[in-house]
DNA sequence: TCGATAGATGACCGTGAGGTCATTTTTTTG
DNA sequence: CAAAAAAATGACCTCACGGTCATCTATCGA
């Protein structure tokens, strides 16, 4: 196995492959059967080495999880407050980020861990839900009262449960994760629809 | 430990104990980390006497996902089929039984460990979408296309993507194992509000 | 060039769980 | 009531995996 040179980079290039290979199990067999030894070996390092960097299973599955968040939510956060756009071209901008989520295979796993296994590992729900659902609820909010405000939208129930407005973006991930093999499912037709279908009827307009 | 009669029945009450056992613990650690002692003593059996019933693990587990579907679609189906009600009051209705699915726990926890374990376990994802999905998907096709026909619905992309209507449901089972502890969430109201929504959407009007 | 130090390794340990089966208990039958 | 049959039991076997640590290796300072 060829030694790298012990640069900053050659560390966290060796973190990186740790957690991809540690989603790449986790997401295919589930956390409780996926081996450290096969994780260390994908990774190409010893299983020792593994333990170097993270203190346990657990918090290898806590640290990748956090690292799949990261930016992506914040860059739409800016792009939708600094907007002047209509609310309805926001609430498209929302669906297009959804739906490019749903292209993401990372993302997408990484969402599907957090439903699978988030019950047993009460920091991962919360980080999750702290770093994803509220900001993503807290945007869909924002973006209807807008339209509320500027009265482009005569409606306003999915500012009461901006769930209904990420509830494709969790179809879709447990969809192609579960289903996929038996019936084909397109993630981005499939939210853009949702996105046509709400604006009906938060505008009660049909354009 | 109290020995039963070998009536059918008892062998039918022991059956369910060790699928009830089963489900509790496969829904409170995940398939692979429950273990079978547990779930013997929790149904008041000894270890051996699940595999005079069940010849393995994942054998109980796929017996058991069946077990709960049972009847409750089938009763909706034959309601719908039988209905002169206009369209709109027959989507009422499927909101109302995926309300009523969403506050049964076990039903529940069969969704959430059918979205959780069934990409591992092929059979399990198989059966679910064929007994549940795709009948569930029909029956949203059916109405959608009688509103159509009538003129009561001038929109028809969720005939399409039915998972849309199923969605909230999927939300509401994810949510409450997930999320539950950290914020409430309103299972029915959801519901409610999404079939709402869905209805001002196909029908362009405000009711 | 040569210790010294930090990093990496993988054989090994302990534990715990799925599955088996000889034994025991209950029921049935004659 | 006794003996045979069926059902239930739980101690035990096997094996695999998370985690450890003595050993080895690469790098670096002098």
């Amino acid at each position: 196995m060829a030694r790298q040179a012990r640069t900053p980079e050659a560390r966290e290039a060796r973190v990186k492959a740790i957690m991809a290979a540690a989603l790449d199990q986790f997401s295919k067999v589930g956390f409780e059967a996926a081996r450290l030894d096969d994780i260390a070996q994908a990774a190409g390092v010893a299983k020792g080495t593994i333990y170097l960097y993270f203190e346990s299973k657990e918090r290898l599955l806590e640290a990748l999880v956090a690292s799949i968040i990261s930016a992506p939510l914040e860059a739409l956060e800016n792009s939708v407050s600094a907007s002047t756009a209509p609310a309805s071209e926001l609430l498209r901008e929302f669906g297009a980020f959804m739906a490019q989520g749903a292209q993401d295979a990372d993302r997408r796993r990484v969402m599907h861990l957090v439903f699978s296994e988030g019950a047993r590992f009460p920091a991962i729900a919360q980080f999750h839900h702290r770093e994803v659902i509220s900001r993503g609820a807290a945007l869909v909010r924002a973006i209807i009262a807008k339209g509320r405000a500027s009265g482009e939208f005569v409606y306003d129930e999915p500012e009461r449960f901006p769930q209904l407005m990420i509830a494709p973006a969790l179809v879709a991930a447990v969809w192609l994760h579960v289903f996929d093999p038996i019936e084909k499912l397109d993630a981005p037709a499939l939210i853009a629809a949702h996105v046509d279908m709400l604006l009906r009827a938060l505008t009660g307009r049909a354009d």
